[in-house]
DNA sequence: GTATCCAAAATTGGCGCCAATTTAGGATAC
DNA sequence: GTATCCTAAATTGGCGCCAATTTTGGATAC
């Protein structure tokens, strides 16, 4: 009900799979950064065989999830500062110009829809995993980026976000932060609501800028 | 000479070749939009293996320049107009959004690199291949992010440069309009120089919207 | 007791074969 | 003459083996 969110490609449906499976178990946490991603062990722990394992490996590499040194293997990438900082500039940047269209076009199916998905943020605070609180999180993100009326920047962004994100469990670190977050998603909708795209755009930023 | 200029990575450097010269060959418009890659042409052609061919196929599916159709193949992207004007809506965002810090922190020799790096292209207009004229462009634009002092930025874009450039040919279709680029080029550099950050964000932004 | 060197075990990664699916061509029936 | 079915060729893609490189553990020398 909850894993369908994802995008609607007729992608490479195949060994896609296995790549997911490593992607989820370190945006996680379970597999920290800097863990070494041996073959075998992969290859035993999702019941795959060697080929689908390498593949999977060399696409999160391209993704830049994982470093890949020859012949030594691949191993999560370490939390890089400025990388992650500049990636969330990069978001300041794209969010709050989307803002003026997202209010513009925002119809009240649309708004109604945006208090679901935030309250749903509330709920896995609450009770939910780690990776359900990440991805009710990426929800409200990307239905507030779909109002933008621009489906290649939701994808991008949706992209983007999975780069630093190497362990996402040091963002929402202390739980008033991420109550925090939940508010906001809630004044966000409000500035929909009242139209006021500058309110808007401060929320994102600050948003964005303080994770 | 010119064929180091991409990145710095210490990326697989084992197979990325194959990668690339598929790569090369799309931009080039040597395999023309809806063309079918079969893998033992590209066996042959380059000169390599099978697993070395799919895996450059499974890459650049992932970057979207081509589509797998699972048990018919790979084919080169059909041009896709709406992608094309929603990635250059977010290059005018992303590239107007650094012209601040760009006339702000160009230092002389920044901007004498600008101007060498323009008159290259212009020379590429005169005598150079189409391919070659796309990477001079290129060079110019990621010298002038560079100054913008956020790589993780420069890269983004020169990745999204490439999803829709499934045709770079019929981007530069007349002469005339090459030509206005090189001038563009030209007067981005003069609105650096005199600091004039506003001009820049015009040039910028009609001279990433008019290809 | 510590450092160095050597050997064995483990891991990566290149390569090719074969089964499954699809496509094209020809033969037959209408 | 045309449409349909069936067979054969071609293409994709899954899977496993083996060589090359690296790492680890132990033995030996200092």
């Amino acid at each position: 009900m909850a894993d369908v969110v994802m995008d609607s490609k007729h992608e490479p449906v195949d060994a896609r799979d296995v790549t997911d499976l490593v992607l989820q178990e370190i945006l996680a946490g379970v597999l920290l950064p800097g863990t070494w991603l041996k073959q075998i062990d992969l290859e035993r722990r999702y019941k795959c065989t060697r080929p689908e394992v390498r593949r999977a490996l060399d696409r999160l590499a391209q993704k830049r999830l994982v470093e890949h040194v020859p012949n030594r293997g691949y191993h999560v990438y370490e939390p890089d500062g400025r990388r992650a900082r500049e990636v969330s500039e990069i978001r300041v940047i794209l969010e709050t110009a989307v803002a003026d269209t997202i209010v513009e076009n925002a119809s009240a199916a649309d708004i109604a829809a945006l208090k679901t998905l935030a309250a749903h943020f509330d709920l896995m605070v609450l009770n939910g995993t780690m990776l359900e609180l990440y991805e009710a999180n990426l929800a409200f993100h990307r239905q507030l980026l779909v109002l933008g009326g621009n489906q290649e920047l939701v994808d991008l962004i949706t992209e983007i976000r999975q780069r630093t994100s190497s362990a996402p469990v040091s963002q929402w670190r202390t739980r008033a932060r991420v109550e925090r977050s939940g508010r906001e998603h809630h004044l966000m909708v409000e500035a929909i609501e009242k139209k006021e795209a500058e309110t808007l755009k401060e929320l994102v930023r600050q948003h964005i800028l303080q994770s």
